[in-house]
DNA sequence: AATTAGATCAACCGCGGGGCA
DNA sequence: ATGCCCCGCGGTTGATCTAAT
């Protein structure tokens, strides 16, 4: 037998958040704190899984979220982190103070990730699988793909290192230049 | 003006880690 | 030591917006 699902999913509210579940899940967390995403949909009177709340309120309702542009100094340190520390979205967004780890990964599959032309097995895998949007696919992806293979040709200049994954109980960013351009991650292995 | 392609981003899904009984 | 359960994470999807044709 499968795993149980981590929710009743009968009855729930899916899809995008409206104004007053937003206010409901807003209210419920200014007096009770975060925490306990199980039971607080049934206390807070929400139609919604904790999964849901969960992440509705981290990635967007909570109040230190800055939201809207990412500068370029972010963007580059974006790219600094990822060369080191790979997909840890977690780990990357705890370095930007008030941007969520979807916001960034975000930011990295529709801006950042072409390049390095990775985007050319995800897409095409996308549009062959996408039931929807079937009709004319192969078009579209015989475009995409060209357009892709032209990026990745100026993108093989760009090295990007995927070091081995190893677990690290915290990091610090080390400036050696007074306007933070330069410097280094320090690592506190486990 | 209508259609199509591309970009963006909120939200969902499944998995794995870790706490706890 | 083991199994269950919750939480957090990364990958992916799909709706919507914008730009190009």
């Amino acid at each position: 037998m499968g795993r149980a699902p981590c929710c009743e999913k009968v009855g729930l509210h899916r899809g995008s958040w409206d104004a007053k579940e937003d206010a409901l899940l807003i209210q419920y967390v200014r007096s009770h704190g975060e925490g306990n995403w199980k039971d607080l949909p049934k206390q807070a009177g929400l139609l919604r899984c904790g999964k849901s709340c969960r992440l509705r309120w981290m990635n967007y309702l909570r109040p230190d979220i800055k939201r809207g542009n990412i500068t370029p100094e972010e963007e580059d340190l974006i790219i600094r982190l990822h060369s080191l520390l790979g997909n840890r979205w977690s780990l990357i967004a705890g370095r930007l103070p008030n941007r969520t780890d979807n916001e960034i990964k975000n930011h990295w599959n529709s801006h950042l990730s072409k390049k390095i032309g990775s985007k050319v097995k995800t897409m095409s895998t996308r549009l062959f699988t996408s039931s929807k949007k079937n009709n004319n696919n192969n078009k579209k992806i015989q475009k995409y793909t060209k357009k892709i293979e032209n990026e990745h040709e100026h993108a093989k200049e760009t090295k990007i290192h995927s070091p081995k994954p190893v677990r690290i109980s915290s990091f610090r960013w080390e400036e050696s230049s007074p306007d933070q351009s330069i410097g280094r991650i320090v690592f506190q292995t486990l």
